[in-house]
DNA sequence: AGTAGCAAGTTGCCGTGGCAACTACTTCTC
DNA sequence: GAGAAGTAGTTGCCACGGCAACTTGCTACT
């Protein structure tokens, strides 16, 4: 009646000779698993690192990651273009969440002297309050969905395995350690 | 002139003291290219998937997973809640991918004669159809992006480390093995 | 049997992100 | 040095997800 009978009626021989084809992609049991677990966690991540700092903070994890480069950026100050790529950002967002970080006084935006159309983004007092205050939990929280259950050749082996990833995933390398000149 | 002025004034022995200070989290070098590789991983890789489904088969990552999971239900339906659970879902949210789906012909709606609440959703031919044509392609990226570049030790190692985190980030466990109530 | 409470789905509103279009400014080229 | 081309940033429109409110149907309690 339905095509699932049909596909119950196919050989095991044949299903493992299909299995070994590779111009039919396919995937193993040990890569399903591992495929399932890394998805899984880049689903479910980002949502439960926004719904603390949300909750705690009022901050979303972009807009916290985005106060925290400012802060470790020289005189707290950035270009939103630098600040865009350092983020991983694009412009037209980076933009609105500008908007949104200033008028909580957050941030300010300044218009550059050497170059017309560019914007300075500069890190308030009340910014880095903001960020003191934030912080903590945050780092709390990485430690107990995350960190605190790795034994440290697992963080290295999790590091080892993504940050190539990461690569392929960003080619602008934009994230990561800002050796946006040297890598390659 | 600037606080960093101020910082890089703190004597180096003293960092070293708070950084032991566990009542203010911080996390060390390892640990921080640990978090850093895995939080960048969770933003890039959802936008990678969809882009490839989106670009060669007008699907969403979500869609094509909850399409797949259909396709493996018996007679290639769920109720809603079901689905909803097995992809991780909500309810709402995915009334409304069923909504989308439904007028592309790619699922049927029908409502449960033995709970007059309940609804089933069907895969139809179109949406195996269209199921089969997609699959090749996005197996093929998720080799190229991830797969095929890790060696099968680091492929146990992934899964071993990250499915206790997504056990963690998903405690009514409905995402991973499918050990919901009703199937299996 | 009737009502109170609960469960399944849908809808509306809002916030956020992407992309394209737009403005304003700078740089390149002849 | 003027126009063409490119760059920085903003805005508008759209798609999508979350949550709350709502509807409908079931269940439990008396």
């Amino acid at each position: 009646m339905h095509n699932t009978v049909a596909a119950a009626t196919i050989p095991e021989a044949f299903v493992r000779l299909v299995a070994m084809d590779r111009s039919v992609p396919r995937m193993d049991a040990a890569e399903s698993r591992a495929w399932l677990a890394l998805v899984s966690t880049a689903e479910l991540l980002p949502a439960a690192l926004d719904a603390q700092l949300q909750a705690d903070s009022q901050l979303t994890h972009f807009e916290f990651i985005a106060l925290t480069v400012l802060k470790d950026a020289e005189h707290n100050t950035l270009r939103m273009k630098e600040l865009a790529a350092a983020t991983n950002a694009t412009l037209p967002r980076l933009s609105k969440v500008a908007t949104r970080l200033e008028s909580r006084g957050l941030v300010e935006r300044q218009a550059r002297s050497d170059d017309g159309r560019a914007i300075d983004v500069r890190l308030t007092t009340a910014g880095r309050r903001a960020l003191v205050l934030a912080t903590p939990g945050h780092i709390e929280t990485v430690r107990r969905l995350v960190i605190d259950h790795l034994a440290p050749e697992q963080l290295d082996a999790l590091a080892d395995a993504l940050e190539p990833l990461v690569q392929r995933l960003d080619p602008q390398a934009r994230w990561g350690p800002k050796r946006i000149s040297g890598r390659r």
